[in-house]
DNA sequence: AATATAATTGAAGAATTGCTCAACTGTTTA
DNA sequence: TAAACAGTTGAGCAATTCTTCAATTATATT
């Protein structure tokens, strides 16, 4: 019982086929990717990291700042943690973010600069 | 009945929540950019995309290269033109599909920077 | 020690998403 | 004009995601 191939159709440009083939990457190296981009996919995300961009913040100011709540900024946060995109600090009862590196407002511009077209 | 506001805490640093409100920008702003995103969020999406960076290429060539049925192809990228990421001309049978702008490449390349550390 | 505040966590539910399937539209070819 | 092929579309389903709620941890204050 052999696995069925997902693609339903024949190759039909062979030549342009086999020159792009060698060209892309593994899929693992597009699901890291895709995994990246993830965490700029959502509205309140990119609001923190671009609230970050201007000062470290600790949760309870995000919250306030963004009108959410505590709990679901401390879950972004979280996920922007397990991404490596923000880091922390501990400060008595206040946990205080920042971000991780320079490449997270890169890629927070560029994708700016593409909306303002 | 007012409306009650999610954040479900007093703002601490008064200071730092007044400095970085100047800056942010509106909502809608941040929900823009977010869809855009959004649009390289997904393994096929950024595998159709990084393909097209080499060459223009067809709904069938690209079912093939990545192993995936025409359909879920072709629905992607349908996503895809509506965010004006890809254009395309249709050559009798084929529609041929390419990348926009140059935008898509150097949000693709920010994106892989960052993945290789 | 007891209380209060900041933050985290896990579970649950609503909303969104990505794929498959089947039916359909366009274009070419026999 | 009928058949074949390329591509699109909408419905339906499974998987994922985001928020809320309630409970918990950690630190500071009294």
């Amino acid at each position: 019982m052999e696995k069925q191939p997902f693609c339903d159709c024949d190759i039909i440009h062979e030549d342009v086929v086999r020159e792009v083939r060698e060209k892309i990457f593994e899929k693992e190296r597009y699901n890291g990717l895709a995994s990246l981009y993830k965490m700029f996919a959502d509205s309140t995300r990119v609001q923190i990291l671009h609230a970050l961009e201007c000062s470290e913040m600790c949760v309870c100011d995000l919250a306030a700042l963004l009108d959410v709540t505590k709990s679901a900024v401390s879950h972004q946060l979280k996920s922007l943690r397990l991404s490596n995109l923000v880091k922390f600090r501990r400060d008595g009862k206040n946990v205080f973010y920042s971000l991780a590196d320079s490449h997270v407002k890169d890629i927070l511009d560029r994708g700016f600069e593409h909306i303002d077209e």
